[in-house]
DNA sequence: TTGAAAGCGCTAACAA
DNA sequence: TTGTTAGCGCTTTCAA
């Protein structure tokens, strides 16, 4: 079986290489009949151009790259599925990368990135607060940078968001307005820098809108045992009749611990939490939460990265997408 | 600022492009010292090899192409982790594209890869009962294809799967040990078909241990509401001691049902379910739940076709890799 | 051990 | 409207 390049049909068709290629592309200087035959035999033999080719030819490979942490949440698997939805409606491919947490290797999949694999990169910093001279040359080196969730106010690059300070406002607020007058904020460990914002919302909402004379915080480790015996320990002592947990996996510990100490959601005690997961609706019908718009979050920056590729102009388009919150009261009456 | 090609690296030497090409690669008929000087160089303007170049010279880009229906669930996320971890360990990246179960999605995918942007394809089949010329044209390119978890008799490549048939017996065994008479199987709408491999363990299970004189099967629809009300009317109705559920959406909603008519899991009535989903530990604790080696199926599908890929030989290595059965009693005493 | 040069498949500038 | 050809950056054959 031979192989099907742009020469061998232009032998069959008795045409220029060149002519083939004009056609292929649609060119205007190519006649209605010339380009015809050339559709037809390229459909009938099922010609692809061979993307190395262009690529090298062309300066650009309609790959982009994809960098993100880790896909142990729901919350990227979806931003991945935005994405996806952008670049197969544009003809764009993409690569995924995760940095499992380690600035090291970002920096490595930048560099390595940035010799025309791809025409542009999507990222979510791993660690925010370290240096980012990578991302700086990537910048001089004029490849195209989208910065999205978790961004560097210090990168000049356009970012896409989510509210996660207002919403954490919205979210408290919600539980002040709904009659809590003691409200527990529930963080992870300090690591997670979303989880400090969130807490600042909170703060703030406690002050602007309620009268609980003191925040009361409580900080859990990523062991669910542990974290189930501090949010217990907490319940008892402190009796706070409204939680706000910055992790859905929290409300889930959360929500065993009200079972076994026999308070009732949202009876006793009103819980509200950021959540992702796609079965949230299931666990408890009275665990009202605030869900980042992650799949938008995809699109959105998937959108604007093509744009500065295609060099479409337009403003520099630094976007926040806004979280909602889903009060559930009855789920499935 | 110039571009860093490896005929800049030359002139700065004052070696040929061939040589420096050479000391990249590490040949053995350049010298030490040249290597040396080459390498510094090298590294010192964080030279990268252009892709496409080297891709349309030797005829490969270390590239693999990832083909799965979607994101939905967690089985995916996992499957495509483990994939990027041999990747990433072994020099290669991958693009994902999800054909959201179109199968003339899957076809074009599978068309357009056939040209030179891939090294190899893994694929999940989107629908495993439609016809797979696109995938008998690939095998007769010679493109390297691996199939994983949704994949085809009719079809000789490796095969990764997991056990569905033995782990739905052993589910269903499980329940039959554990002292259950009449077991009921919650299958998800036909078009899955995973849901009926595993009725069929089910049924074996029934007929070899049980004394259960007839199956009990519901079949839900994928709305959450619907399948509240038709689980909950099954329960009332035929009074089963055991639950089988074919996925874990199901066995949150029979949860939440047995919560509703005051049923005691495991007391009362005994729930098995497939998962996937890491929160599973925390929903319920006495949810006994299969979990399918996600994670491993991407690895060793990964492998698999590196393994290929590289012409590594060895035998044919179709996998079926064993799934879990995890029986939770007091998660957090 | 190193260098010169062909050529991977394609696009586009230039020529006809 | 079509054809000829240079060259994208790299690897590798052949020559020195």
């Amino acid at each position: 079986m031979n192989k099907i390049d742009i020469r061998y049909l232009a032998k069959e068709l008795n045409l220029a290489i060149s002519t083939v290629s004009r056609a292929l592309r649609d060119s205007h200087e190519i006649s209605p009949e010339t380009k015809e035959k050339v559709f037809a035999l390229a459909k009938r033999l099922n010609y692809q151009p061979n993307p190395n080719a262009s690529g090298l030819r062309g300066q650009k490979s309609k790959i982009i790259a994809v960098v993100i942490p880790d896909m142990v949440n729901d919350f990227f698997s979806l931003v991945i599925s935005g994405i996806e939805k952008i670049t197969q409606a544009q003809g764009y491919h993409f690569l995924l990368y995760f940095t499992h947490g380690d600035h090291a290797l970002e920096v490595s999949f930048i560099n390595t990135l940035a010799n025309g694999r791809v025409d542009g990169v999507l990222l979510s910093i791993t660690d925010e607060n370290n240096n980012n001279e990578h991302l700086e040359e990537l910048n001089r080196k004029g490849i195209p940078l989208v910065l999205f969730d978790r961004v560097s106010e210090r990168l000049d690059n356009v970012k896409v968001t989510s509210d996660n300070y207002e919403s954490a406002v919205t979210a408290t607020r919600h539980l002040i307005d709904t009659g809590c007058k003691k409200i527990a904020y529930l963080k992870v460990h300090k690591s997670i820098p979303v989880g400090t914002i969130r807490e600042s919302g909170y703060l703030e909402a406690l002050e602007k809108y309620s009268k609980q004379p003191a925040p009361l915080i409580l900080e859990c480790t990523n062991d669910n045992d542990e974290a189930f015996a501090a949010i217990r320990n907490m319940l008892e002592k402190e009796k706070p009749d409204g939680i706000f947990a910055s992790l859905e996996k929290l409300a889930v510990v959360c929500y065993r611990v009200c079972e076994q100490v026999q308070l009732k959601i949202p009876e006793d005690i009103k819980v509200i939490s950021f959540s992702n997961l796609q079965t949230a609706a299931l666990l408890n019908p009275s665990l009202t939460t605030i869900t980042q718009p992650a799949f938008e979050i995809g699109e959105t920056a998937a959108r604007e990265l093509l744009r500065i590729i295609r060099k479409k102009g337009g403003a520099k388009g630094d976007v926040v997408l806004k979280s909602r919150l889903i009060e559930r009261r009855s789920t499935s009456k």
